[in-house]
DNA sequence: GCTTGACTTAGAGCGCGCTCGAACCCGTAG
DNA sequence: CTACGGGTTCGAGCGCGCTCTAAGTCAAGC
């Protein structure tokens, strides 16, 4: 199969298929004859996998990351599974917030009752403080130093 | 209340609260006598609302349509309305997603039984095809033209 | 008077995940 | 022989949401 055809089946472009060559989330692809990459329908299950991931927010670098371990085989299961399990924390912590704003999101469209009447002011509905959880303390761990920093609030924020 | 008071209180930085002013989703702050920022502490609930709709995962575009709805008055109720329950049904399908890659994964991790035993290949499992859904929807709508372009599938692309 | 520290602006830079353009190569059909 | 519909590489560019730097102003405390 060419990268076109892989391109039409995985539903990628064969443009973001080579960027996940060269990254590494796929292996390097046979060539043909004529050096065009030639693909085994195989790959078509790691891609579903590796779309899977991308769906439940994995940043590339865990995917990177599983995908090395993969590469170097068996013995890297435990650490795959763990990754995976960290990964799923993340999501069921990522399930629990967008559950939360759905609540906040039914009151406040609440707010606005029948479709019209009343005047600006229900402009604040909040049950809990929200302290910007998760994606915040990924990001931030990548990266620069805290400078030190202003006090209170902020030093909970990972960053 | 200065600048730097809010950003603790709020959790947001000085830097973050002036481009949010620079683009629009806060208001133009007033000023003190040095022409410094000087809050009032109603803002936080704004920012606290911005905020829920920023870990609902809704785009600043759409949180700036909302404000600018928002500095229109009361007449513009029904519309931020609707912009809300929009993307609370976004909120949903995301979801349900994250619902879906959570079942994904732990089948998976199951996989990865024990720790240990078992070779390479439980790398395929995949209830049903993934077909990229809803950021894919939003983010493609704002794109470029199909380019007319090299033929079939392509175009197609709901992606 | 001088230092300190919080503020001001404009604008550049970054991390992420693609996305695209340019220039070129190949094999087949007409 | 030529056109064309694929493919190739390299590297630049983009959209998003910040994040930071530089150079300057100002007020309070020593």
């Amino acid at each position: 199969m060419k990268i076109g055809e892989l391109a039409r089946q995985s539903g990628l472009t064969a443009h973001t298929i080579r960027y996940y060559e060269r990254i590494g989330l796929l292996p390097r692809a046979d060539r043909d004859h004529a050096c065009q990459r030639d693909y085994d329908a195989s790959i078509l299950t790691w891609i579903e996998f590796l779309g899977r991931l991308k769906a439940a927010g994995m940043p590339i670098r865990d995917m990177l990351r599983y995908a090395e371990l993969r590469a170097r085989g068996a013995a890297t299961e435990p650490e795959r599974r763990r990754l995976l399990e960290r990964h799923r924390e993340v999501v069921r912590t990522r399930v629990a917030t967008l559950q939360d704003c759905l609540l906040v999101l039914d009151g406040k469209i609440a707010g606005y009752a029948g479709s019209s009447e009343r005047t600006d002011d229900h402009d604040a509905i909040h049950p809990e403080p929200i302290r910007d959880n998760e994606h915040g303390a990924n990001r931030r761990a990548i990266r620069r130093q805290p400078r030190s920093g202003p006090v209170g609030a902020r030093p909970a924020r990972a960053r």
